[in-house]
DNA sequence: GCCAACGTTGGC
DNA sequence: GCCAACGTTGGC
């Protein structure tokens, strides 16, 4: 099993959207990066684990969990003129992009901010933490995720939770 | 709002 | 195939 990165911008779609999905599931629509789309394709499963990340926000941080529900398939809206994700060079025969479905899984009481982040020596090489990068899914190791993992509770426990 | 970093595009 | 210009991301 692998673990992953996912970035949102909660303005557009929160760990709250994807809790409140049919089933807690949606669809993880309108990547637009070779790189991703790669590690979408080829190397993502069903049952990975996932942190989902809210950038672009105050503060930044590491907002829950959550799992791919479904290994990758074709990112239809790449389609769809009327889409802000259409792309002309994808065609149903042969997609360029590609998506899989999310299940939430936990919504942690308080962001692990990218600030806490940093302190924590465990984290030191999570590719997150890297300047200037902007990958919006990233592979983690699992010792980063239960990392992030237990230091989030934590912070949820802290708070009084 | 700024701007560094990065990926993509397109002229040559 | 190089690389300058451009657009986007995303932390600050």
């Amino acid at each position: 099993m692998k673990h992953w990165l996912f970035k949102t911008e909660p303005s557009e779609f929160s760990i709250d959207d994807l809790r409140r999905s049919p089933q807690g599931t949606a669809p993880w629509d309108g990547i637009r990066n070779y790189q991703a789309r790669n590690l979408i394709r080829d190397e993502m499963a069903e049952g990975d684990r996932v942190l989902i990340y809210h950038s672009s926000s105050d503060p930044t941080g590491v907002a829950g969990t959550a799992r791919i529900a479904r290994a990758a398939y074709p990112d239809h809206t790449a389609w769809d003129p009327k889409s802000d994700y259409y792309d002309s060079r994808s065609k149903p025969e042969a997609p360029t992009w590609f998506m899989v479905d999310v299940r939430f899984e936990e919504r942690f009481a308080g962001l692990l901010t990218l600030v806490a982040m940093r302190e924590i020596p465990a984290l030191r090489e999570m590719i997150v933490l890297r300047k200037g990068m902007r990958l919006s899914v990233q592979p983690v190791t699992a010792a980063e995720f239960e990392a992030v993992v237990r230091h989030a509770r934590a912070l949820g426990k802290a708070a009084g939770g």
